[in-house]
RNA sequence: GGCGAGGUAGCGAAGCGGUCAAACGCAGCAGACUGUAAAUCUGUCGCCCUAGCGGCUUCGAAGGUUCGAGUCCUUCCCUCGCCA
C-alpha cells in the first residue's frame, strides 16, 4: 500500500460533464467510472480476475453485510478487507444506509441510529454513524459512507424533511469520528486504511429544497466526495433525474459527485451530462443472473423462444469474451438448463456493457463530444422503445 | 393363470357424490429487477372468444345409478408388484 493521499482532479469538461482522475491508496479511477457491486465482498458470478480484465477500477462493498458475516475484526485480522478478498484497486464501501431502506421491515430507526435485526440468524445489532465509520476504518476500504436513511418513496415533504435533517446530523457525527480516528487511535478500532476518504450523502427524497439543504449542510462538513442518495427507489425517472440534477448544482466542483444505486445504461448517460462522476448498480449484474442482457440493441431476455436457434451473439458489436465465443441460443439452452455458467457469461458481458458506456462516455467528453454522444444514445434507446427490440429475429444490421 | 395396487391436463401427483377445467410441484411461456436477504420474484399455463363468477370438450374405454360422477356400480382394455 503506497499510502497515496485521495485526491480527485477533473481533466476534461464537456457541458456540465465531467472527465477526472480519482487517486486513493490502492489506485487511480478514472471518472466518469462505474462499479461494480461486490456486497459481501464478490461481484456474483465474476471472479476479480474477470473484473480486471473487464477494466473495473473499483469496487462497492458492503458494511451491514461485512459486519454481520464475517465481522469487520475477522476481516482487520485478516490485513483488511483488500487483502482478505483478493483485490488490490479501490474499494468503497457503503454504510448500511441502503440497508435501512431494503431491510425495512426487519429495523427500528431514532436519533441515535438503526437497530437491525439481523437477516442471518435474527439477532439484534445497533449500527450508529459511528459504529458505520469504525466498521469502514477496519475494513480498511479506500472509500468509506457516512450512515444515512435511504428513504422510501413516496414520501411526504414532512416526513422527507425530518429524514434528510437526521441523516444531516449523522453526517457530522460520522465526520467527528472519522476526524477523531484520524487523529488518534480509538479503543477496539484499527484502523486499516490510514488515507481512507469518507463521502457525505445528500437526501430530501423528491423535494428539490430539500435537496439543496440537504447539501449544503452536507458539503459545509468538508467530506472528500458526495453521493446523492435516495434516488432509483420507486420514483419515476425524469423525476429522477430533475433531482440529480437540481442537487449536483450545489456540490462544490472540485470533489467527486457520485450518484448512488444508478442506474440503468440511459441513466448513466443522463446524469453524467448533469455532472456526475461515479455509479455503481445492481442491475448489470442481478439481471445477467436473471437472463436479462444490456446491448447496444437494447435489453434481451435470453430465456425468451425467439432466441431458441439464434445463432449471433448476444450483441453483435459488442468484444467480450461472452459474445466474441457464444451465441443467444447457446447461453439460452445454458440458462434454461440452469448452468452456473449462464451466470457468469451474462454477468460479464453486462458488466463489460457498462464499463464499455462509460469508456465512451469519458471519450466523447476528452473529445468535447459529449452532448452529441448523448442525443444519439437517447435516439437509440427511443428507437429500441418503439419497437426495434420486439423483432431481433428479423434486424440483421 | 391367481392375488394385490393402479390408470387424472406435457411430466409427477392431489382429489374419494355437488362452486372441479380439476390443488400442488416440475417443465413450458412471458414479465419485473436501479447504494443485492435476489442463480430471485410475479403472472400465465385444456380449447375458443366480445376475456367473463363466458362458451366448449376433459380425468383409460363403453355402459349404468343419480337432480348431479374425476369421485358409486358393471364390463372391457392397459400398466406395475407378488405368487404360480
Amino acid at each position: 500500500m503506497s499510502s497515496q493521499p485521495f485526491r480527485f482532479r477533473v481533466t476534461h469538461t464537456s457541458g456540465h460533464a465531467r472527465r477526472g482522475v480519482m487517486s486513493t491508496p490502492h489506485g487511480e479511477v478514472d471518472t466518469p467510472a462505474f462499479m461494480p457491486v461486490g456486497t459481501q465482498g464478490a461481484v456474483k458470478g465474476a471472479t476479480h480476475r474477470d473484473l480486471e480484465s473487464l477494466g473495473v477500477q473499483m469496487l462497492l462493498s458492503n458494511t451491514y453485510h461485512l459486519f454481520l458475516r464475517p465481522g469487520d475484526d475477522l476481516i482487520a485480522r485478516q490485513g483488511g478487507l483488500h487483502r482478505f478478498i483478493g483485490w488490490k484497486r479501490p474499494i468503497l464501501t457503503d454504510s448500511g444506509g441502503y440497508q435501512v431502506f431494503s431491510l425495512s421491515a426487519r429495523r427500528t430507526i431514532d436519533e441515535l441510529g438503526v437497530r437491525f435485526q439481523s437477516h442471518l440468524d435474527g439477532s439484534s445489532h445497533l449500527l450508529t454513524p459511528e459504529k458505520a465509520t469504525d466498521i469502514q476504518a477496519q475494513l480498511g476500504s479506500d472509500i468509506a459512507m457516512v450512515l444515512d436513511e435511504c428513504l422510501a418513496y413516496p414520501a411526504t415533504i414532512d416526513a422527507a424533511r425530518q429524514s434528510m435533517e437526521r441523516t444531516l446530523r449523522w453526517a457530522r457525527r460520522a465526520r467527528e469520528r472519522m476526524c477523531q480516528l484520524r487523529e488518534h487511535p480509538v479503543d477496539g478500532v484499527r484502523v486499516m486504511n490510514e488515507r481512507q476518504a469518507q463521502f457525505g450523502i445528500v437526501q430530501g427524497g423528491v423535494f428539490p429544497e430539500l435537496r439543496e439543504a440537504s447539501a449544503l449542510g452536507t458539503v459545509a462538513n468538508g467530506f472528500e466526495g458526495y453521493a446523492i442518495g435516495g434516488l432509483s427507489v420507486g420514483e419515476a425517472t425524469d423525476i429522477m433525474y430533475e433531482i440529480v440534477e437540481r442537487t449536483s448544482a450545489f456540490l462544490p466542483a472540485d470533489r467527486p459527485r457520485y450518484l448512488m444505486g444508478a442506474g440503468t445504461p440511459g441513466d448513466l448517460v443522463e446524469a453524467v451530462s448533469k455532472g456526475i462522476d461515479m455509479f455503481d448498480c445492481v442491475l448489470p449484474t442481478r439481471n445477467a443472473r436473471n437472463g436479462q442482457l444490456f446491448t447496444s440493441d437494447g435489453r434481451i431476455n435470453i430465456k425468451n423462444r425467439r432466441y431458441a436457434e439464434d445463432a449471433r451473439p448476444p450483441d453483435p458489436q459488442c468484444d467480450c469474451y461472452t459474445c466474441l465465443n457464444y451465441s443467444r441460443a447457446y447461453l439460452r439452452h445454458l440458462f434454461l438448463a440452469g448452468e452456473i455458467n449462464a451466470a457468469s457469461l451474462n454477468t460479464l458481458h453486462n458488466l463489460h456493457f457498462y464499463l464499455d458506456t462509460l469508456r465512451r462516455i469519458r471519450d466523447a467528453i476528452a473529445f468535447q463530444r459529449f452532448e452529441s454522444f448523448r442525443l444519439a444514445f437517447h435516439q437509440r434507446s427511443s428507437r429500441q422503445a418503439s419497437g426495434a427490440r420486439g423483432a431481433p429475429e428479423h434486424e440483421d444490421s
